[in-house]
DNA sequence: ATTGTGGCCTGCCCGC
DNA sequence: TGCGGGCAGGCCACAA
């Protein structure tokens, strides 16, 4: 489940142990880092340097590791969470369900664990989809969807013929979005996921930046990405909470996609 | 280069 | 009750 929103909440939450210390690094499992078959040694010697910063990327969670008064030595950390991982920090998390997310809560899916003052920072992450990587090519991700302007958007859509949907899904395009974030700020942009992004207007390009940078505000505030206006109607025969049509489900950029066609053009 | 697909992983839910 | 298939809100490698 987590979306940009989520992993901001887990930012703010682990930005309590800014300037602490790293006691210990326990990574049980290689099979968590990447780029894959990197070994556990290079992560396990951050233990003795601070945490001296973090910051986040799209969905990518970032640690700045290293000796206070020296940034040539410091180590960018990332923390990716795929669909199943949630950051907990002395056993609790920022969220505390993940939707879709099995109900049981095991300690043994810990796949990375660090210690900062005492305090235990985990990822617990059912399925492994997530990951950590020492230095992440921070250049490979697009703009942060929670600012991106109708300019960056624009840019982000030319020369590509792709679904509208998979076009915001792209990472490497735009920051931050997920399956969820998509499917609401399309529904309130009234545009269809499966519109070639060559398709679209200046006018339209504007309406949807302005109402990805609204929409991840608004949901930020009210608590996360399940709790878009459209949320409820991910359902089959469920009815669009604006018109009254009837939502329909299609895969789109590979993805379970909810959508009303009345509204959405 | 761009785009779509399948795989990674594991657990749950459904239908037979 | 047991079993197989499909599905899951992310991301990457790969083929066309």
């Amino acid at each position: 489940m987590p979306e940009l929103i989520e992993i901001e909440y887990y930012r703010e939450a682990l930005d309590a142990l800014v300037g602490g210390m790293i006691d210990s690094v326990d990574i049980p499992d290689e099979r968590f880092t990447r780029p894959k078959g990197t070994p556990i040694e290079p992560f396990a010697q951050l233990a003795g340097e601070r945490l001296l910063k973090t910051s986040r990327l799209g969905k990518l969670l970032c640690l700045h590791i290293g000796p206070v008064g020296d940034p040539e030595a410091e180590v960018l950390l990332g923390l990716r969470f795929g669909m199943t991982g949630r950051l907990l920090i002395n056993g609790s998390g920022p969220i505390d369900k993940l939707e879709y997310a099995s109900g049981r809560d095991e300690p043994a899916w810990d796949r990375f664990t660090l210690t900062v003052d005492g305090n235990r920072v985990s990822i617990r992450d059912q399925r492994r989809l997530g990951s950590i990587e020492l230095e992440p090519d921070l250049e490979r991700l697009g703009p942060e969807a929670s600012t991106v302007t109708a300019e960056q958007l624009a840019v982000a859509l030319t020369g590509r013929t792709k679904a509208l949907k998979a076009v915001l899904l792209d990472q490497q395009l735009i920051a931050g979005l997920g399956n969820l974030l998509v499917d609401e700020c399309l529904w309130r942009a009234g545009l269809a996921p499966s519109r070639p992004v060559n398709d679209l207007s200046a006018h339209e390009i504007e309406r949807l930046a302005v109402m990805i940078v609204d929409t991840v505000a608004d949901l930020s505030a009210r608590g996360g990405s399940h709790t878009g206006d459209s949320f409820d109607a991910r359902n089959e025969h469920a009815q669009c909470p604006r018109d009254c049509g009837e939502m329909r489900h299609d895969t789109v950029g590979g993805r379970s996609t909810w959508w009303c066609p009345v509204h959405q053009v």
